[in-house]
DNA sequence: ACTGGCACTCGCAATCTTGGAGTGCCAGCC
DNA sequence: GGCTGGCACTCCAAGATTGCGAGTGCCAGT
């Protein structure tokens, strides 16, 4: 049965309420606080219709309503309008990110202002690898049989490795080689790179092609077998903020939190959109971290997403202001990335 | 006035017992588990003069005793023999640590062994960049007036910056200054990098001073003005296990944990020491640290401390166990850093 | 110097009581 | 048919009361 607009008000008053004084919320009240121009006892009614269809529940006869993970869901997809920043906290975004001088600055001070905005948990992602580009590739001789391979990504990430040479080779052809190398691979992304460095090997003249089949595999691990992507955190502190509701399971959820991979899962977003989402409640898979909500998105410089950011909070969160805050983050992030 | 031996062997019993427990300790039970060879009435009078000292206290009237600040301070420094680490743990250690790649690999594995083993909040800091040494730096030319230095330490930690160079440089003078410069500083500590830095231009040919100021400059940065060490943490979730006594205070033990700043602090060591220390309750400044005890010691290849490393629980926690087991660790963690 | 005994204290947990908020339902009203 | 006021009912939360038991301090006796 379709629900009809007045019970799809009272349901939003009913959420809003709820997040606000964290209490269960009883006819009475509702009618108050929110100008609903029916009497208790209609709402009375509408209430035990939400509560058939699973949007709100009791906690115990005689006490008032509470929203259920659906009844979120029906309210974040259909009721609310994402909250405008006030200009506090735009404010606050610029203060906090200027003058971050290099990638792990900003990924400290993004997760940082993250959680301090949301006044919740904050997790970003460091820019993944395989979707950032080559900005520069330098070949460092460190002796006639060892090359030190160095990659700086658009993304400011740095990655440097040893190369073992088969041969000894002259510093000539180290010069060649550098340069060959960064005309096939400068500007384009990691994820191409496997094509890209096979090319590479297979249009080599015969004498060098040992020197690059010992470079290529390594290029290869410096630029795509690293899985292990980290993270940052921040803001576990408020998790004993609300401390009422999360009570025994704070510690499972401590312990999810050192999980970098389960986490990661959680926030990894597809390469091209930048789509935020909400996992509320029981919908996130993660045992321990059933009972709370997640608000991600991806970001990056231009719409291409290079990473992924976002909160942990109780499923009970203002969702309005915290898609907000995190997407304006995240924007402001992917400005930050594209400029430099 | 001293206390007789078996008034120590009182104090010691209680804290064994409370750390056990978690429960104040009555007369009766104390003779009862430790063999003491008087009555429960001996005890109780043994108990109010280390009462009266200080060392316990009553949480109220007609409640068993607890060891203050001042009783753990006693048995930390006379009465308490550090506990050997059983077979499963050295295995532990071994099998954790092995197969870690790169320092951050180890630096990872080594905080979250920490965590395991003493069951509470561990926290390592990178190697200091000051007191560690060169193992080699290069210059690579990026243009004719831009240089790449990349710096190796010998504990694994790489460092690079880019160089403006006032005037353009022939590729062979690079090569020159490349070897110049490594011949002073390979294998030199960092902290010692200013003078040998300095000298370095003095004594350079006029032509090239330009050059090597511009050099220096940068070099500078890269070894010393790095001021924000970085550090690991771990095991937050078992704080919430002993939930009992740290109840409000959770939040701001995780407030704390989460200010960098104040954590290197604790766990900051001198360069030359590797002594093992232990700060209990109010005994450490950190005003939202009141109430946990830190036991932390220096790690590093040889006698050289390099780094902190460390763990935070509280008052009652097991000091034998957590003194050798932080030792045991630092020490593998310092032979693997001489290794490689 | 140590011990057994005894009166006393006091926190804790269990039980009970009470007040109030909130509900569901019904009969009446528009 | 949808809305409303009224009413009986439910049940939690917060206090008050009580009994129990662990533990103490002290004293007299060995």
């Amino acid at each position: 049965m379709p629900l009809d607009d007045r019970k799809l008000d009272v349901l939003r008053a009913i959420v809003e309420d709820y997040v606000a004084t964290q209490e269960p919320v009883g006819s009475r009240a509702l009618v108050e606080r929110h100008h609903l121009r029916v009497s208790p006892a209609t709402v009375r009614n509408d209430m035990a219709v939400l509560e058939d269809e699973g949007y709100i529940r009791q906690p115990h006869t005689s006490a008032g309503r509470v929203p259920t993970d659906r009844g979120y869901r029906l309210f974040v997809d259909k009721l609310s309008t994402i909250k405008p920043l006030s200009p506090a906290e735009r404010r606050a975004i610029e203060r906090f990110l200027v003058g971050a001088v290099d990638l792990d600055d900003v990924v400290h001070r993004t997760v940082r202002l993250l959680a301090q905005l949301t006044r919740q948990v904050a997790v970003v992602q460091y820019p993944i690898l395989t979707r950032s580009a080559v900005r520069h590739l330098e070949l460092v001789p460190i002796s006639t049989t060892r090359l030190m391979v160095v990659m700086i990504t658009d993304t400011g990430r740095v990655e440097q490795r040893l190369v073992d040479l088969p041969a000894p080779v002259p510093e000539v052809e180290v010069t060649e080689l550098r340069s060959t190398i960064n005309e096939r691979l400068v500007g384009k992304y990691l994820a191409d790179a496997p094509i890209l460095v096979q090319a590479l090997v297979d249009d080599a003249e015969p004498a060098r092609r040992g020197t690059l089949v010992a470079l290529a595999s390594v290029l290869l691990e410096t630029m795509v077998e690293r899985t292990d992507e980290r993270l940052a955190l921040a803001g576990t502190a408020n998790l004993a903020r609300g401390l009422f509701d999360f009570q025994g399971s704070l510690r499972s959820i401590l312990e999810a939190l050192e999980e970098e991979v389960v986490l990661l899962k959680l926030i990894a977003t597809e390469p091209s959109t930048a789509v935020t989402r909400v996992l509320i409640g029981d919908e996130n898979e993660i045992e321990h971290l059933r009972g709370t909500s997640i608000v991600s998105t991806g970001y990056g410089p231009g719409s291409r997403a290079v990473g992924g950011m976002g909160v942990l909070g109780p499923t009970r969160m203002d969702y309005p202001a915290t898609i907000a805050t995190v997407n304006a983050v995240a924007r402001y992030v992917g400005e930050l990335l594209a400029q430099n």
